[in-house]
DNA sequence: GTGAAAGCGCTAACAG
DNA sequence: CTGTTAGCGCTTTCAC
């Protein structure tokens, strides 16, 4: 392995002087940079990132721990962090909590003992106060799409309430009227927000919800739930609260033979993995979790970068039948 | 933050036997061991990777190329890696070559420069010549999914063809004699081998086949060519390389007003995220990815683990009409 | 603008 | 079984 003192060597200058230019330092003579540049260049040099490590005490590794990596939006998430991160020089560890909380701070830990410079925590689990007490600890951290009360500047959030009495606001503004509702899991807050945004948008429209109906996020719970919907009632309108239940929806949909959206129109929250590729496409209401985790990955970096606020967006495809 | 030192002083023993103890070196006395650990737990004390490195030029740290992060099986495969990778104390660091020769190889070189002890290669575009002269030049890396001449022992392999062969068979078998196929991109030479394997069982059989269509594996692409083949041919089988594309023939083939299984059989490849939980659950022939990408990482961490070889399986659903 | 020197925290011989 | 002693390759004062 070529170290910098080989370079040095080659370079007929110190180590200290191959560690300025190598990293960047404006304290050395153009032609000295030149001369070591080259001497890099042809030794094939590249810095041994233990040692600076070690040297420097900073790892110049970045953590991320989500939830799970299967379906939903986690590649575009990492995609996103990953590439934020290299675009500072660093690299990223990646880990998931597994939906526990036990899990969840497991892996914060052990990304804090690999010596991570900083942790995006992409989590549901765990509780606020596990949270709070690293914050104490003078752990350096950002929250992804989630509040936390006394941490609100480490937070990067989306308003999901809004998000969705826009969506059911389209319903009605197309002139539906017997509209239902597809939500995730009541254990979690942004389930709950979601749910609350239609509610709300029915409420101030004078209209009764046809159904709240609650599933998993996945396809099989949207599948049952739009069943089990349709066996019992007629709405003219479904809003699923992500993606993967609007599949489920619509197969349902398919199956009892009726068409989206001349029978039922269909809007979901948007992570923009499927809703664009089904046909017809999904109308929806767009949840930019990529933006929010490029954001979330700079403020790690980068203490004093402005703040940033992401609106909800609607997205129409063809999937709504009315006079929007 | 608390070092060996540390310890040692609060153990009263010398570092190396800190660094032993550790370690798990079985050469200490079993009350000299307690009392360090002990210590250990008392200060919190956590070993510093970089420090570990360094002395020991191990990083301790796995890479994972794959094409890309997006939909496919990219999750489970990244989990299965890490938590293989987990099991033996070390960690993961995942990279995506982005579907270009030139990126892939600098995914590689990063991750090289990294000092990562091993990679997993799960990637398309890079020619057979760079894996062969990276493995002249000493380093450590599997492939997965891939044969490369004259690296065969770094590869883990499937048998794209006789997996085709056996799906395709469950047609003939069932009595289904207009059978099409959907096959990905003649680019990429496991799309070769998949589409040979139905080439030849149908072959075999006598028969012609419907049509062979080219998709990209995704939905959109699945979606078109199954309407261009619905408009111009009856087919009652379609056989679908990948499940994405089966997706999008599934739509298509509703919206032509026709039934799976009824009227058309379909079968895919299944990598296990989609094909079980559509409706009608599609059969499939099972791509065993992540038990591949399990044996690939034992490999790669320990020369001489057995040899394993992995079988297509037909997982039988609901989508095949006939006499199975 | 450049060099000398002192570690960063750990592992790995080598003694004893 | 345990301690001593060198480094691993780099960053970082502090002089010059």
């Amino acid at each position: 392995m070529i170290t910098l003192e080989d370079v040095a060597a080659r370079a007929g200058v110190s180590r200290a002087t191959v560690s300025r230019v190598v990293n960047g330092d404006t304290n050395v003579r153009a032609q000295t940079r030149l001369i070591v540049e080259t001497a890099v260049a042809e030794l094939g040099y590249s810095p041994n990132p233990a040692a600076r490590a070690l040297a420097s005490s900073q790892s110049n590794t970045l953590g991320l721990v989500t939830t799970n990596y299967r379906g939903g939006f986690f590649g575009a998430l990492m995609d996103t962090v990953q590439s934020e991160t290299e675009l500072h020089g660093m690299q990223l560890l990646v880990t998931q909590g597994r939906s526990s909380a036990e899990n969840e701070l497991g892996a914060i830990q052990r990304l804090y003992n690999l010596r991570c410079d900083g942790l995006v925590l992409h989590i549901r689990a765990l509780e606020d106060e596990a949270l709070l007490k690293l914050a104490e600890q003078g752990r350096k951290f950002v929250v992804l799409d989630r509040e936390v009360a006394g941490l609100e500047d480490r937070c990067v959030v989306f308003d999901h309430r809004s998000a969705s009495e826009l969506a059911t606001q389209v319903f009605i503004n197309g002139g539906h009227t017997r509209i239902a509702c597809l939500h995730g899991p009541t254990s979690r807050a942004s389930s709950l927000l979601r749910r609350q945004g239609f509610l709300d948008a029915m409420h101030n429209a004078g209209l009764e919800p046809v159904a709240t109906l609650e599933g998993d996020y996945d396809m099989p719970s949207g599948h049952q739930q739009t069943t089990l919907l349709l066996q019992e009632a007629r709405p003219t309108a479904i809003y699923c609260c992500n993606e993967e239940m609007a599949l489920g929806a619509m197969l349902a949909i398919n199956e009892r033979g009726l068409r989206i959206p001349q029978d039922i129109s269909l809007i979901c929250y948007d992570s923009g993995e499927r809703a664009p590729f089904v046909r017809p496409a999904l109308t929806s209401v767009h949840f930019p979790i990529s933006e929010m985790a490029r954001y979330a990955t700079r403020k790690l970096l980068n203490e004093h970068c402005e703040k940033e606020s992401f609106l909800p967006q609607i997205v129409h495809r063809d999937s709504v039948r009315g006079n929007q």
